[in-house]
DNA sequence: TCACAAACGATCAATATCAATCATATTGCA
DNA sequence: TGCAATATGATTGATATTGATCGTTTGTGA
């Protein structure tokens, strides 16, 4: 077995499990200790991983993708206080005792903020939300069930006949990564398969997106502005973009910011 | 067992309880109360726990409190040591990569601390039980849909038709309320439902119980002793219930509670 | 208060891991 | 082929970790 191949296993096998001891690393590699610690030496200097006694373990061991306190690594922070403004705004349209869908991402987990001292059946197929109500409110907290996608923090089923087909709500709210005249378009497939499983499941359609989204294209369309029944924005927003939506029928809701730094949020592209 | 991997597991075990004894890490960790004791002045120095006569305790109360931070506040301390090598052996059939289904309960609960460095596809109907997993493992988690019983902490769908069917395991482990001649025995109607809905969908039946449950009875009956492949128990099993279960057919796996007699494991074929 | 058991700290032997060295095998190149 | 450079594996002595045992301390209940 050459260098390279010990050490895509060595680094494969730090990835696994937090730690990784010499001998297991000898029985992978079918090579002995020596070699294993030399491997272990180089890749520590080339910092791929970290040498511990005992064996090595990964560099940056815990990534923990979005739960609880810190819900989406990067994401979560960018245009914090726009998010939360529409996110304020989103909530205002719920009526307690009304079902909700909320769709997973980091525009409607903030909606979580001001859910604390409502009483509603909310639906969801993101896990990060479903704990946050769970622990600061007395929802009612509904799920969808299957595989959960660390990355995206959502739950998915490969599966048509989920629970998901028996919820039914008012309103369903959720994020895009782009928001233009062709309608609402999202990066990642998997994110647009979770979401146009919820899409038919309620009346209205409420999209919450931050002015930066109007000037962002994606690779793939969720669904047409047509659909939509309600955007809430924040007060970045052009009045040609305004224009677009009133002229397709959507209503449009302009979140105020506190502090007004226009600016700052067309940076952010 | 090696320093890191029992750091994470006694980290790890602080933060589900306010306070963890020397002598639950060592059956923990299989290592011996003066590793521990090593290892607990080691994390305190390090400011990572608060070493406390007879054991360790979390630093900051505070950490998250809520779900994971005391998953089931009062049964989950009972029989906290006899449960935790109970679901020791339970974790010990498995083999990485076999898919494998865990009830919600206070016992299954605990084989979350030994599925860590495990890599298997495991669905799970608890929610502490899915949220730990994904903070502490990189385990493929599977949740089924459907509302969350805050009281017994599981997800339960009025609906049959849910992912829950989609999904085929080898091994299916659950806990009881009581194991009898009858059967297996459960108290709460919710936890009926959401196990019956399970209990199909694999092979072999895991029950997991500790030995008081032999004494205990209850008014439903979730099936009969035929359909569980496996107990595990602890020593404090009586010669006549253990018969009970040979003449079953079941295979019965005693859990050694203390770490002073290890020979007691051999017997447990 | 006293007796007792549990928990503790220190010590030491056994074991595991490590670093250094040398011998051997493989590769690259003339 | 012959030679040098490099990679690998085995050996050995040094070092670190572990588990058992001891006597001591601490907490508990009679």
């Amino acid at each position: 077995m050459h260098e390279k191949e010990r050490h895509r296993i060595i680094l494969s096998a730090v990835q696994e499990k937090p730690v990784v001891t010499v001998q297991e690393m000898v029985d992978l590699t079918e090579s002995s200790e020596a070699t294993i610690r030399r491997d272990i030496a180089a890749l520590h200097v080339q910092k791929r991983l970290r040498r511990v006694r005992g064996g090595a373990e990964a560099l940056s061991p815990p990534q923990f993708i979005g739960l609880a306190g810190r819900p989406f690594s990067v994401n979560e922070t960018i245009n914090a206080s726009q998010k939360r403004a529409i996110a304020r705004e989103a909530v205002e349209l719920c009526k307690d005792g009304e079902p909700i869908i909320i769709n997973g991402g980091t525009t409607t987990f903030q909606m979580v903020h001001f859910l604390t001292g409502r009483r509603m059946p909310i639906f969801t197929n993101s896990f990060p939300i479903a704990e946050h109500l769970l622990r600061h409110s007395k929802n009612t907290v509904m799920l969808s069930g299957g595989t959960i996608y660390r990355e995206q923090n959502i739950i998915l089923s490969p599966f048509d006949n989920d629970v998901t087909r028996n919820f039914y709500a008012r309103r369903m709210f959720m994020g895009a990564q782009g928001l233009g005249p062709l309608g609402l378009m999202e990066g990642d497939p998997l994110l647009i398969q979770a979401e146009q499983k919820l899409i038919d499941q309620a009346d209205e359609l409420v999209v919450l997106v931050d002015s930066s989204k109007f000037r962002k294209r994606s690779s793939l369309i969720l669904c047409g502005l047509s659909r939509i029944a309600t955007v809430i924005t924040d007060d970045g927003i052009e009045d040609r973009e305004a224009k677009m939506l009133e002229t397709a029928g959507v209503t449009l809701i302009v979140a105020r910011t506190t502090a007004s730094n226009k600016e700052e949020s067309s940076l952010q592209a």
